[in-house]
DNA sequence: AGGGGGCTACATCGAAGGATGCACCGCCGG
DNA sequence: CCGGCGGTGCATCCTTCGATGTAGCCCCCT
């Protein structure tokens, strides 16, 4: 039995929205929330496996609350929202939602998006895929399967030292925090300069981070 | 009516896959191509709606393939694969593919993806769609709007020189391409950073790429 | 056992980066 | 008119970076 929370500020969608999710066996309401505080105080409390949140909500946006909801691993976060303005579904995605849906869905799409969370994959309503899947592969981050090969291709240690790259890091702080002296560190740059073929640090951290390569 | 050409080697998933868009009325197989040459030519005779193409095929492989189709603007590429491994998706994505499914899906599925891909909306396998979100949403990206507000504070030509930053330039290249000495270039570099709050040229080019910041 | 070869590690030194002080110019308000 | 101010530009000085040479280490190989 999947339970769900769910966080909608608007009495009349709410209901709508319970009365949909009851309609499925394998789903169980169990909260409601009318504000974003309220959600997460439900969330944190009751554990559900998904909390179904409304974007636009008093007190304490959705996005504010789905970021508490995740940090606290208090059960995966579908967004709901009428419009699906970039801003809401970046900082959606950013703040840790699994999924992002419009309101002018079905009721069984719904009830399939809840199961999709529920066991850990992601959804999102078809406009927004296609324009997250043009952010990602937008022009300026060229993908290069030949830079992925190329840093499987590193040491670990250099990946490590990759990767503070990615963060920003300086050679000193990077010694720090793998343990090494900072000579040490200048090795390792170096060796990842010549095997990437890039001319100084500034290329491989923003090569790093296209790749998703990044300490903190 | 949708018209579709239908990529994939093996002739029996071939069969299998064009048995299942037939039993939609609202769809075509309008062509069948056994490896990505056939494909592209395929699709660039009969510019199809939407090109079923499969990941691994001989003589081209789905990626290039997609890229060639959709650079040509003969339809919608969607694609298919045994394995949701990165390097597919990723490239197939970044190739302009309009979505990515599993060989594993329901009949349904597919024929929806299709009608999906179709209308120019995205689709991605859940699975898909969860590490995608991922990515997108990795730390090391915050959108901050501060950041944002930030940029806007700094004068144009400190805009020139960050989006520089952001390309990965040295201070000579950023000098040479925006014609000043590289003495002027280090102190905008230093502005730069003192007015972003950051510590070195990496952190600046880091961020200028989330920004999409990017001098090439 | 002996001998590579790859990974990790460190020191040295020339090159690039970054902080700072200062000059010039155009603009605005007094 | 002129004094201040923000944007831009350059030179100096110290720091950090990056290339290079070398060494210990472990594992594998024959």
């Amino acid at each position: 039995m999947i339970r769900v929370v769910v966080a909608e500020d608007q009495a009349a969608v709410r209901a709508a929205l319970v009365l949909i999710l009851r309609s499925d066996p394998g789903l169980e309401v169990v909260g409601e929330a009318a504000d974003g505080e309220q959600a997460v105080r439900l969330a944190l409390e009751l554990r559900p496996d998904v909390v179904l949140m409304d974007v636009q909500m008093p007190r304490m946006d959705g996005v504010a609350a789905t970021r508490q909801v995740v940090e606290a691993g208090a059960g995966q976060v579908l967004m709901l929202t009428t419009f699906d303005l970039d801003e809401y579904v970046y900082g959606a995605l950013r703040a840790g939602a699994a999924g992002f849906l419009l309101k002018d869905l079905e009721a069984d799409a719904l009830i399939e998006g809840v199961h999709t969370v529920a066991r850990g994959d992601g959804i999102l309503a078809p406009s927004v895929t296609r324009r997250l899947i043009g952010t990602f592969a937008r022009p300026g981050r060229p993908d290069q399967p030949k830079a992925r090969e190329a840093v499987e291709a590193l040491t670990p240690r250099e990946r490590e030292v990759l990767a503070c790259l990615g963060g920003g890091l300086s050679n000193g702080e990077i010694a720090e925090r793998l343990e090494m002296a900072e000579a040490t560190t200048k090795t390792h740059v170096s060796r990842i300069l010549a095997k990437l073929e890039l001319r100084s640090r500034v290329q491989a951290a923003i090569l790093a981070q296209d790749l998703g390569l990044v300490a903190r």
